[in-house]
DNA sequence: ATCAACTCTGAAACTTGTTCTAGATTACCG
DNA sequence: CGGTAATCTAGAACAAGTTTCAGAGTTGAT
């Protein structure tokens, strides 16, 4: 039978939870494979943001052929939202260990939002590629970007401190994931100021305490 | 002295109003040419969306030589985000025939947006092509991505009937057009449903209500 | 240990955005 | 009208993402 199992078998046709279907398991050497080159990727990334992310380049860097890159990463897009879900996950991990401390769900999440703001303003480059990868992604890349957007859902959602939203509270949510990823980009490319971002967070955040007067 | 004015000057770097300089008046076929490469990226776009704007078959098209479009939009990404400002400022004339009837300016703002989705909808590739490129945009556009930003505030503002509007109010726009970008794209990218979109922007319509309160 | 099936490698080829060049054309000034 | 400087054209050339292929390397089953 196989020997090393396709990495990035394609997600099965479940019409939930598509992404991250029970990945035939990796062998050791192809995790560390994998490993190798979400590292690259990320070291280019953060060198000059999207462009300086070429796919010859990440291929030596990591020690694989380019066809195989290939093999794991379908594009580049699907590389860099790779990335991001790496990168969030760590995050999210940080971020568990510190909860923020605002009296209102709404101040509480707009301190997460800044924190990871602040996060991303260390490596600006980095975040230039997985943000224009992210909103660049189509539809073939649709069940890995619906991840990147549940895991940034799970941090807003612990971040109000609810287990159990209300379909008005999840809709709020929506709304602060598309100002916050719309932002980042005004952010990125230069048409809007750290400070201006700042001020549309805070804005949409108020639409949080509308949802538990309201409906 | 010169025979036709270089058509796409670069723009000034007056701080303000960057976009859209004194453009050197374009003598009558350099208009049209720069009319018919615009139809034709529409053209193109509206069939198959970003990836069948090919710029040497929008060269053919428009029956310029390849040097030539590139002297006119120095990138795919500023040829169709040129082709979304002829797109919005046409429906911005459209829109203005029939202003939004609503009650209150939360109410218009929607209107006046879902309207605009229903145009978009009936182009669904011509929408993806003008979306990704605006998103993906880098900084080398922003004069241009900016200008189109500065016509969707109009638009809103319009529709809230609005001279002169407060701070606060025009965070609460700004953040109403991130949602809209944003929700655009979990749209054209299969990840939202058309319903899913109005919810969102009905939501984000209520921050407008919030700054007549507060503040 | 051997085999079959699969994966990885290295290199070339292909596609499409972008740049460059030499020569033909056009616009405007005097 | 003639001159001249800029524009336009056709086509080659280059760059980076993606595909393809033959052969070498692994893996797990027998």
């Amino acid at each position: 039978m196989p020997a090393e199992a396709k990495p990035a078998a394609k997600a099965a046709q479940s019409p939930i939870r598509a992404a991250q279907p029970v990945t035939p398991p990796l062998t050791e050497r192809q995790e560390a494979r994998r490993r190798r080159i979400l590292h690259a990727s990320a070291q280019l990334a953060s060198r000059g943001g999207f462009d300086a992310v070429q796919m010859r380049e990440v291929a030596e860097s990591s020690q694989v052929a380019l066809g195989t890159l290939y093999r794991y990463f379908p594009s580049k897009v699907h590389l860099l939202v790779a990335t991001m879900q790496d990168q969030l996950a760590h995050m999210h991990g940080t971020l568990r260990k510190k909860p923020p401390t605002g009296d209102t769900a709404a101040e509480r999440v707009a301190q997460t939002l800044m924190r990871a703001f602040r996060a991303l303003q260390r490596e600006p480059h980095l975040a230039d590629a997985m943000v224009r990868a992210l909103t660049f992604a189509d539809r073939s890349v649709s069940p890995e970007v619906d991840q990147v957007s549940r895991l940034t859902t799970v941090i807003i959602l612990d971040a109000m401190g609810l287990d159990d939203p209300t379909p008005a509270q999840l809709s709020a949510v929506r709304v602060i994931e598309h100002t916050w990823h719309s932002a980042l980009i005004t952010w990125l490319s230069g048409r809007a100021s750290i400070a201006q971002v700042k001020i549309d967070i805070e804005t949409v955040c108020r639409l949080i305490d509308l949802t538990s007067t309201d409906d």
